[in-house]
DNA sequence: TTTGTCTGGACAAAAGTGGGACAACATTGC
DNA sequence: GCAATGTTGTCCCACTTTTGTCCAGACAAA
């Protein structure tokens, strides 16, 4: 796969010339050459004839300026640092900026499935690259076909997770532009949400309230659980993400719920986690459990174990233990 | 225990430039100089030029005070207020105003206007009723049903936007409860979103750039000015809410978009939003009509006029708008 | 020949600073 | 009530610092 070939490790080769680097970074020539002069930003090899060859290293590098400085930053602030130390700045800024960006969703699915056959991962590569062209009909299409080929809980698992992943991770890295997140993942909103139409109710199904607490803006991995349990016959109540304690325990109660799920991405230490859970968890009948699942998960297993929530390891744990939750329920409520 | 750690040291070393604290805080550059000069809301450290220099600590500061005074705090009260104490008093006031959530009341049908053409008044009505009961299976088969009744240009301009706007009121007012517009929101983002794919493309299709600027976490109005627009043979690029104008700029290039539109909702008076949507301006091409939507958009009709922006006074309008660009550009594409 | 890049410097726009003015609004005292 | 007073967000000014753009003359690439 070329698409994304492993970004740990950026090239620092000399190859691109100034005007190259004045395309992909969306800078100008001149401010490129006045950057180096005043701030030795980038100090670029030479051809034999004195021009300037950037290295991939560079052009992250001036991308990331670019970005840090759009966030408020200064030029004489930025500009000796490393690239790490760049990075970080650029992500702490956008992750603390007042509206709380989309930006830079980091979806690790702790309850990922380590095993990854050729095919999917075939599958991941083909939709990043159509991500990163922006031909949004052509992933749809690829979106549709894998579905196809998988059932729901699988396909989920398999492609779906890891494809947030990596677009999270690609974001982050520069190799895919905010604008290619954002495309990718309101047209995964659409996608996953539109699933659940798929589904037939009875009225009779067991309910179960779905969303991520205040501060967690992310909702694909609340959504992808609406999805998963509406397969085995759970009525999900989707709030959205971004709910207060308070407001999810209320709508458990009026809509007589008997599960909760919550997911945590993004930000993984939000000091606000600890506080919503607890209140949530405090608030909420003491039949009725309380799941927590999602990357930042694995980041509160103390407080998970001491709240006595649950977490399942994957998505196909929750699954299972729903499974046993509406029989277990349904004896009991025939009895 | 650490369970609730409040996040007792904050980092108090100088680094931040007041732009960047705008940024973050939300406030503008002259407010916190105000603030500063009136009532040492924060003292700054200076750089060697005189230049404002904030610490984490400085921003937190600023960051609960403007909570602060959304709650309804006078700026002299809480200005001296340590970070502890400020801590202390906007919780108490979250708190406070959660408790006046809860006493709601059930529904009235006050919100049914009798001017107004019953039909559709009926239908909203209806569906707000559905959301306060939580009953989300009514909902839907509510918008379906509305959907066949009419096209669905007319269907999003006499249902679903009064519904977007009784919503927003209700929940204001307190009729509704947090809970219930998000499960509302949720479901609206999925059934719009799902109307897109009932369309065919042939490819050759101009496209139009749908987002929201950084800031505007709403997308609805965005989403819907999508479904509206495939209708009309445009094919959108939707990016989702909250994007940069940077990225817009970008993706308009690299999709080769012949028009794009923002929609702004919510909050009305951001003020990155002059920054952004003259910024945007700048990074397009002249050619490209950038049109600006949703209620906030009122607010800055003089922005607007002086970028030479383009601000449709309904969704119609829009519509029409885009049908003679659409054919204007297609006989200058074929001349 | 034409176009692009190089260096060094000049210039101008943008943004920050201190000080102050002012209008909108809320609160207080009568 | 109503006028006086206090509060607060925004804007303007004159000045400095920072940052983006432009130019000239030389050289290299196509």
């Amino acid at each position: 796969m070329a698409t994304l070939e492993t970004i740990s490790s950026i090239d620092t080769a000399p190859r691109h010339p100034i005007r190259l680097v004045a395309n992909r970074t969306g800078l100008t020539v001149d401010l490129i050459r006045a950057w180096e002069k005043r701030y030795h930003v980038v100090e670029p090899a030479r051809s034999d004839t004195k021009r300037r060859l950037y290295s991939d290293y560079d052009i992250e590098r001036l991308r990331l300026i670019r970005i840090a400085k759009h966030n408020g930053r200064r030029l004489v602030d930025v500009a000796p640092m490393s690239l790490e130390a760049l990075r970080d700045v650029v992500s702490e800024d956008s992750r603390f900026d007042a509206a709380q960006d989309n930006q830079a969703e980091i979806y690790r699915p702790s309850w990922s499935n380590p095993l990854e056959s050729t095919d999917t991962q075939d599958a991941v590569d083909a939709m990043l690259f159509a991500i990163q062209t922006m031909d949004q009909h052509r992933f749809d299409q690829l979106l549709q076909e894998g579905l196809v080929k998988q059932a729901l809980p699988a396909y989920l698992e398999t492609v779906i997770g890891p494809l947030l992943r990596e677009i999270g991770e690609s974001t982050r890295l520069g190799k895919l532009r905010i604008a290619h997140e954002h495309m990718a993942t309101a047209h995964l909103r659409t996608f996953i949400g539109a699933l659940r139409f798929r589904e037939t109710f009875t009225g009779s199904e067991p309910k179960i309230v779905i969303t991520t607490p205040t501060g967690q803006l992310h909702e694909l991995g609340a959504l992808m659980i609406a999805a998963l349990v509406s397969v085995d016959g759970w009525l999900p109540v989707y709030l959205g993400p971004n709910t207060p304690a308070d407001e999810i325990a209320a709508c458990a109660m009026q809509s007589g719920a008997r599960a909760v799920s919550l997911s945590l991405t993004y930000p993984a230490d939000d000091p606000r986690i600890p506080t919503e859970l607890a209140r949530l968890r405090s608030q909420l009948d003491q039949k009725i459990p309380l799941f927590v699942g999602g990357s930042a998960a694995a980041h509160h297993q103390q407080l998970i174990g001491r709240l006595g929530l649950q977490s399942p390891p994957s998505l196909n744990g929750l699954r299972q233990t729903l499974n046993e939750l509406r029989d277990r329920g349904f004896r009991l409520h025939s009895a």
